[in-house]
DNA sequence: TATTGTTATACTCTATAACTATA
DNA sequence: TATAGTTATAGAGTATAACAATA
């Protein structure tokens, strides 16, 4: 039997549910009005447009982003149906599919961007003081690492054959 | 044009983000296995629940959910289906329904607390001390107060007819 | 005329399993 | 045999608009 929780843990979890599902349908919205954009769509263009050459293999996408492998191919070919991407085979291990941001996905992002930072800052940036935003990063960060190291339970990647 | 965000203000974006997906994803497994529930529909058990009568309106219950009106009325009939809710028009006001919590739903719903409270005591409230789990709960409750008093800039609740 | 809720419908997204190809 | 990715498919969930009934 796990131990009740705090009335504080209580009202943290509330507050970070509420947060982060009023924030998150926020930023659909505007990614979708802006751009076209899901957010998983937002979010692998993001990861592309960190890379250095703007390109990564499927698997390294997949990383960090929670979803299924097909899920994630679902998604790439939505983007490159647009034109926002490209996927070629990887020089290196032919099993590999590198996706590459195109200028049109540069272009489509940067359009995106302004608006983003808009809805953070009025939503999530505006009562939280400077000291508040430290903290906030220090403690969710620790627990996204956590959380990251943590494995499901009952861990299947994917299943076993037979 | 809005100004950029502080590395600080990013790191705190994405390390919401990734705990509430990841924290999201492990709850919803857990619902699912233990009690065949949708995240949605445990919320909505747990308003009822919540309510001392454990009975609601279907538009009290859609605030705060952030969904939309139909969509509550599915969940709330595939709720029904399996008999751990029932719906009744309201005897003062015949144009709203009344949902009220069965039997049965009280106890779907105290099977997968147990669980559900193991997954909060070992993913997000492994890290923090004591003292972190009241800064989040404070900096994170302000922030939900804002973005809940905050309407969407193009508010269309329901749309004007014609 | 405005509000409450349902229905019909279409669409987006996600996951599972089977399959191909390479290592 | 294991890994990378795709495909086929099926299911769950969501939203929009039209609709019915009550206030």
């Amino acid at each position: 039997m796990p131990s009740a929780l705090t009335t504080t843990q209580l009202e943290a979890y509330y507050a970070l549910t509420e947060v982060s599902a009023l924030l998150r349908h926020a930023i659909e919205k505007q990614l979708r009005d802006a751009g076209r954009l899901s957010y998983v769509q937002f979010q692998l263009l993001t990861r592309l447009s960190d890379a250095r050459d703007g390109r990564r293999r499927m698997t390294d996408l997949a990383d960090g982003v929670v979803y299924s492998r097909s899920g994630l191919t679902y998604q790439a070919q939505l983007l490159e149906e647009r034109g926002l991407v490209t996927r070629l085979p990887s020089p290196d291990d032919e099993r590999s599919t590198v996706v590459a941001m195109t200028d049109e996905g540069r272009a489509v992002l940067a359009t995106v961007l302004p608006g983003h930072r808009e809805v953070l800052q009025e939503l999530l940036f505006t009562t939280p003081s400077t000291g508040d935003v430290n903290e906030l990063a220090r403690i969710l960060g620790q627990a996204a690492d956590h959380m990251r190291s943590t494995p499901p339970r009952s861990a299947s990647r994917r299943r076993r054959k037979t």
